[in-house]
DNA sequence: ATCCTTTTGATTGTAGGCAATAAACAACAG
DNA sequence: CTGTTGTTTATTGCCTACAATCAAAAGGAT
């Protein structure tokens, strides 16, 4: 079964030694999760994925072990593995953490935030203001995941890092959740113009709130897509 | 070696049905490495331990894959598994996230209280200051957890629950953290009539900052022992 | 003493097998 | 026709045994 591309994993991955067959496992499981490719609520049958990837069942057993700990997929008892489905009240959940991590971004920030930052966070917001106003979603899209990668790194908080990211892979197992923020492209960015605006002006708590709000937007938006699906 | 009681941990969970024998290992070696039976840095060797449970190999492996996952061990490829140990820097970190994520509590719990729970939680902190009174840590430190755990589970946010405990397991795994908080009892306690006061002003912002503060006066007293031991 | 093999001990990955379980299916009685 | 009861089959859970791999320790040469 296509086992040209997938047959060729195993001794790729072994030539680059850096990590174990069960770490080259996982990534690929996660690649494969979080492009879709399996979709939420199918599940991965442990002989067909080891034949496809040419292992045997131990490592991709531990490796699926992993992903249930991230919480990428669940395990039933005798059952099997499951991708992830993530109910919209979870979407939720999820969508005030990761309001409550972003706020401590804004926060962390105006400690430790330069001129050289701003002026860098200025020219995306320019570039996102210019595919925004062409309505460009597969564009603006990349750049906009850019914008908050750097935002969240320049902390220099590795965990806070960590965690958002977490959570944004979790959010892709929302079955509901089509491209939220299709609609408002423009808005998104007017939000994201007063983020950066909370950092220049060296408030915390504006930084904090201003960050905190844009992620409860996010969440509003996604809730009235629910309502409109009803 | 000391087969009495662990050699019946396979049988007697077995007739638990509800979960594997990996989770049942899980959970094991979570409270061996939590209660510090196995210390940050000590290497898990499988087949001692596997022997030691009566158990196979397999199972013990994708217990610890899951447990590299929660970030309670490392993995180092040949050479073996061993207990995580969180360093200082790392430490504050997870305060930082563990602050915001607590704020978060604060901020969702003005929407929801109750006369009821103030009163529950007026309860907690007159208990505490009793114990506090008397110096008594052994005593204050499993009903200051459950005040926490009160708090943090009556948002009914799910996700935010469990962020929360694995942040405070994470930092159970720092070796330079003593038991920090020895020295203020009634001076947390102050914090937490703050917290409980916040609260029934229902100012979500106010409740937000409550929340955060202790969080971070509690990172502030960790750091002062760091500087005390240089 | 330093550097370079060699050995050793452990982990990692593989193969194969068996028991247990759950879903799908068939036979059956009401 | 419907609901219940076996039966079958696929799959997981777990085990043993073995080969491969790697890192650190031991040994010897310069």
């Amino acid at each position: 079964m296509s086992a040209g591309q997938e047959q060729d994993l195993k001794s790729d991955l072994l030539i680059l030694r850096t990590s174990s067959l069960t770490g080259a496992l996982e990534r690929e499981l996660e690649h494969l999760i979080l492009t879709g490719e399996l979709k939420p609520g199918e599940r991965l049958n442990e002989i067909q994925l080891s034949t496809r990837f040419g292992t045997s069942r131990g490592p991709l057993r531990e490796a699926t072990r992993s992903l249930q700990a991230k919480g990428l997929v669940d395990i039933i008892r005798n059952r099997g593995v499951f991708v992830r489905s993530v109910s919209p009240d979870e979407a939720l959940e999820i969508y005030d953490v990761r309001a409550a991590i972003f706020g401590l971004v804004g926060r962390l920030l105006t400690d430790v935030v330069t001129d050289a930052m701003l002026t860098e966070l200025n020219d995306y917001l320019d570039r996102m203001d210019r595919i925004a106003s062409s309505q460009n979603f597969d564009e603006y899209y990349p750049v906009n995941l850019a914008f908050h990668d750097y935002l969240v790194t320049s902390t220099g908080n590795k965990t806070l890092l960590q965690e958002y990211k977490s959570f944004v892979n979790k959010l892709h197992l929302c079955r509901a959740r089509g491209l939220v923020q299709a609609g408002g492209l423009s808005v998104s960015n007017r939000e994201h113009r007063e983020m950066v605006d909370s950092l220049a002006s060296g408030d915390r708590y504006r930084a904090q709130e201003a960050f905190f709000r844009h992620v409860e937007r996010s969440k509003h938006r996604f809730m009235s897509t629910l309502k409109a699906a009803d």
